[in-house]
DNA sequence: GTGTTAATTTCGGCT
DNA sequence: AGCCGAAGTTAACAC
């Protein structure tokens, strides 16, 4: 990995047209080719960058750049689009090369996989007298996230969400069309469960019958570690 | 801002839970407390990172921590929330600050928002006699992009995309159920905008009796100029 | 500030 | 390889 402290003024020109003026900067240059253009601030969203597959080269200032204080160009040329980077550079403070190898990669744990499972094994969040028929139950349209039966042995079909939209009710309201279809199935209802559910999804999934459950993590987990403690 | 290359492991502890076992990697400490870990791959995200507001505070090793080779450890801490970053540093090859100062920022061109603007401001590209009734028209499930009136001053709703998918006829349908169940509003026509209409979007919305028009970026702009010029 | 949508989204899993 | 959905998404913008 290459790193730059350099003044520039970046051009990309690809999927839409967008300019940097002359500052002062971090440049990284990945063993991969790509370009990562860092300010001292924001987020960790570069100000400008090229994702691999892509080569950059660095080319010499033509009579007007030169004029400009540039002492070098860099162009960076994505292999498989359009898509270009132009980096002018002016005074580098520093430039420096590291050989990091590759790196093994990020756990993760907590995810929505992760919250399917704890309310699975949680279904009485759902109301007393719930039981699990299955996970994952596989429709022609794609898998329904859980599937269960309310007190009464009415089926339920329940689609989870870390942050409950509308794409989420749009998703569910698909898979109860099709149920219903299904007289060995029908009728089938429907439960949006998610950490957080906004207003407007809530709004749609109400006028479609769908009832809205807000789940909390936290509380899951902590129901199942309770239990295990239990034995 | 600071660089630093060194051999370290990184635990996030948040919204998730997430480590990162022990190698080379390139740490940025951001103006503004920041911190993020890149690897020489992947793309512009890093491995991890924490997000402004926090703090990053330098800590003595323990004991077994020592014992394992760590020389320092850096606690980021989150101002606003329990998300917490916690990195040990094992062998540092380099250490190294920079005065960037404040960036400038990026100008961008031709994203949605410019193309709704350039719209609004040239309503009568969807034909003589239009007029514009008011951009981001807001309903219960979401903003209209642009709402106008025809020549025969019917209503229309327009949605603007920059790929016109099927995605974007259903958000279409959607505001047009809810606003012909307005009788204020009702009756109410649809008009699909966007740079590039894909075959079973255009199939899709024509279908359901909305219109599609192919908008080209460059004329609106050149339309934008002359204008300009003019005065 | 809250809330919603777009993004040069990126990333991962599955068909 | 393409499609679909999630993400510690982040960023811009309207109310």
């Amino acid at each position: 990995m290459r790193v730059v402290i350099a003044k520039c003024s970046v051009d990309y020109d690809g999927r839409l047209t967008a300019h940097l003026p002359l500052a002062t900067r971090l440049l990284m240059v990945k063993a991969d080719g790509s370009v990562l253009i860092h300010s001292d601030g924001g987020s960790y969203k570069p100000l400008n960058w090229m994702s691999p597959p892509c080569a950059m080269a660095e080319v010499e200032p033509d009579e007007s750049e030169v004029a400009d204080g540039v002492t070098a160009v860099w162009v960076v040329q994505h292999a498989k689009s359009e898509d270009r980077l132009r980096v002018r550079l002016h005074e580098v403070h520093s430039d420096t090369s590291h050989d990091l190898g590759v790196d093994p990669g990020l756990v993760k744990d907590g995810v929505e996989a992760h919250l399917q499972r704890l309310l699975a094994e949680h279904i009485t969040t759902l109301g007393d007298g719930y039981t699990l028929t299955r996970r994952e139950f596989m429709t022609p349209i794609g898998p329904v996230d859980i599937l269960c039966k309310d007190a009464a042995g009415a089926t339920v079909a329940v689609e989870i969400k870390r942050r409950g939209d509308i794409d989420g009710v749009e998703q569910l309201t698909r898979y109860l069309e099709l149920m219903n279809r299904d007289t060995h199935l029908a009728p089938v209802t429907g439960v949006f469960a998610a950490q957080q559910i906004k207003p407007q999804a809530r709004t749609l999934a109400e006028d479609r019958g769908i009832r809205c459950v807000v789940l909390d993590y936290d509380d899951l987990k902590g129901i199942d570690n309770s239990e295990h403690r239990l034995f």
